[in-house]
DNA sequence: GGTGTATGCTTACGTTGTACGTGAACATAG
DNA sequence: CTATGTTCACGTACAACGTAAGCATACACC
């Protein structure tokens, strides 16, 4: 009997480099970037670590691969409106894209390399088409790119890593930690009396404020308007 | 003969907690975050691997103790001045900390916890301080103090992470990787339009830009004058 | 002296990334 | 049909990792 046509001695779907990245994406988003490895990943595809290497090169490159992956769900917005408005949809864009795999971010920092994929520079393109339709120089248009490209993953950094004390205590828990107590020692009122509004102050509010305080700078500097 | 009084038979120094973590880090500054291993900071401070565990409990605790170390490092500028002076100083010198220690971000990034030491938060202190010097209300404030810590360590991260083309190309090398290929491909024109600046920008131009757009936006809001 | 308490060394175990060799499935050429 | 080359998965093996456990040494205080 011919081999096809038969579900069953089709035991396992031909792997992919999409589907091995796939997977370790899901693995990183679910338990971590340090979870990530050969053998979890094989595991994840059903098969032995070893096999990987025939769709990626080294663990480097999967790695690379799953920072391309999550820069390639980025939803383009459209580009009708005026420039600002089109901004302002592409940094909340941004910003879920990071938000939704929020590990990817340690990747980022510890990949000392630029994005060389079209699918991770395609946004870029799209941030300085955006830019550049406010009519500023190319070069002040690179630098509001750096600019608010720094503040968006920042600020992703700082509301999902939670590095300085945003989102220890839930509501009213009174944080079991060591923090109360370098905090009941006195030092750092401030941080003490900030606390409350760090917990309770929401994050998309937070993320327009900031936005909004650059896109007012860059109209009082350059007298445009929306 | 005594013991004592002979430079000879005292072979090595104390080991403390604090000369491990000062190994840690200077491996960490020179060799990336992947180098730092046990065995390697041991080997430095001329120990074995073991013998690190009676200074720190785990290799998170020393990862831990490399953060707080860095943010230690913090010169608090004088706060005489008007509250936008003190910010700048306060920013260029948080920037400075970082920079100073380019990988200590993929930590932060990689620690899902905020930190706890005194001295990492005396920083935090000091920001939420000069910025509620301005007459803004705590909510305010601390809105204020994520967008900046956001936009400064973002910046770092883009600067020294260089993740978007950034210092790929060293004057005009012409970039022997295969981006250069991908950009030949005729799309991303405003990427490639964008990479001499990308590579020509003065980043402490660029920084202190980003900087007085956000203090741009915050006078324009609160009608704050400097 | 003795006796704890730090501190360091050694050995050992399980897990990591991956180099290397084997073998099955398949395409194409004779 | 057989022969041959390519692709892909498997299995074994090794060095380096974090660290648990046990033992050795040195100094503080009686």
């Amino acid at each position: 009997m011919s081999p096809k046509a038969d579900a069953a001695d089709k035991p396992r779907e031909r792997l992919t480099r999409n589907r091995v990245i796939d997977a370790a994406l899901q693995i990183m988003d679910a338990e971590g970037v340090e979870a990530v490895t050969m053998r979890r990943v094989a595991r994840e595809v059903g098969v032995e670590a070893m096999s990987l290497y025939n769709h990626v090169t080294d663990k480097e490159d999967l790695l690379d691969g799953i920072c391309a992956r999550v820069m390639a769900d980025f939803r383009f917005p459209d580009e009708d409106g005026d420039w600002v408005a089109t901004t302002r949809h592409g940094a909340s864009e941004w910003r879920r894209v990071l938000k939704s795999h929020p590990n990817v971010l340690a990747l980022f920092a510890e990949r000392n390399k630029p994005m060389t994929d079209l699918d991770a520079l395609m946004p870029m393109e799209f941030a300085l088409r955006t830019i550049g339709r406010a009519g500023m120089g190319e070069r002040e248009a690179v630098q509001v790119f750096n600019v608010m490209g720094g503040y968006i993953m920042g600020f992703v950094m700082m509301e999902s890593g939670r590095m300085f004390g945003g989102g220890t205590m839930e509501k009213d828990a009174p944080s079991p930690d060591q923090m109360t107590h370098v905090l009941a020692a006195g030092q750092l009122p401030c941080v003490a009396a900030a606390l409350p509004h760090l917990a309770n102050c929401d994050p998309d509010e937070q993320f327009a404020f900031g936005l909004d305080l650059l896109l007012a700078g860059l109209k009082a500097r350059y007298g445009l308007l929306a």
